[in-house]
DNA sequence: TCCAAAGTGTAGCCTTGGCTACAAATCGCT
DNA sequence: AGCGATTTGTAGCCAAGGCTACACTTTGGA
């Protein structure tokens, strides 16, 4: 499947880091900065349901696997899945056919999420995005926003 | 343009709640939020690897597995598994063990891509961002940035 | 020249987060 | 009370993006 013998059609003489005599270490950074934006990513999702389900028993009473399907736009198997997996985190408690509900560890994550949430919105509006894109964007972005930027944006609001 | 998961078109055919008179929250608007920074995280990964394969040429001279993966943080076997991704989306060509090229439509992604990390670095430390957090969470946000937002931050520092 | 080191590729495994299809439980209405 | 509709849960599939282990090429130095 791999082609017939590569011919060495290909002369690359010179080795680009023998001639990087001063400071390289420029990998390690740039590993470790994509390795966090991995990770964040990876509780992005956690972080989404805690702040729904927080929404919907404030608002309606009741986190129902169906109601938090719809809103995020995914099948209930789905949503139930990733339920078993907070469940497995520790934020919600669901017993079958009861509902879901925040752990203390849960209502925590879901108040810091959208405190947060708020501050980006905020702040995406107050350096000129229109609220539509604002709302957009802040779902995606909101989730890689560490409390260092987040203290800055929340600065630069109250200073604005 | 990269569209992974062909998509079963959402049979989301009913309007859920008829007779809610009151204001509820439109689930069709959030859900479609989620949904695209779902979207948008599935090629952001593509888009670092355009990146980063663009820098490596421009700068060595070529882009070998091994230096996408260390660059990147992850195992040689996972980056020539990506590798061939961006090689079914047509963003790269590569022969095996020949490095890896960009195609016009890879190097156009990264052009972009570049751009846009520049302008979100710059927005984060105009509204304060140390520069260390700055480069930190830019790695993870930009690829939640919409056009949209992209331009008003562009307007925001040019008229700073 | 030739052999070991470095780089490359393949195979298999795991987890996440999607999906559909089907089964079971609960609810709501007559 | 009973039955159909809705909700919930389960099972099985898929692709992405990680990993390790092993095999194969290329390269470079003795």
């Amino acid at each position: 499947m791999i082609s017939p013998r590569p011919q060495p059609d290909h002369p690359q003489p010179d080795h680009p880091e023998s001639d990087h005599n001063d400071a390289m270490p420029e990998e390690p950074t740039q590993a470790r900065r994509f390795g966090k934006a991995r990770t964040a990513q990876a509780s992005a999702l956690l972080e989404d349901y805690a702040e729904l389900i927080a929404d919907l028993l404030a608002s309606g009473g009741e986190a129902r696997p169906t109601d938090i399907a719809r809103r995020l736009g995914v099948s209930h198997a789905t949503a139930i899945k990733t339920i078993a997996r907070l469940k497995r985190e520790g934020l919600v408690t669901a017993r079958p056919y009861r509902g879901v509900f925040l752990t203390e560890a849960g209502e925590a994550l879901a108040g810091r999420v959208k405190a947060r949430h708020l501050v980006v919105v905020e702040l995406l509006r107050a350096v000129g995005v229109p609220s539509e894109a604002a709302e957009q964007d802040a779902e995606g972005m909101e989730h890689h926003v560490s409390d260092t930027t987040l203290a800055a944006f929340s600065r630069f609001l109250k200073a604005r």
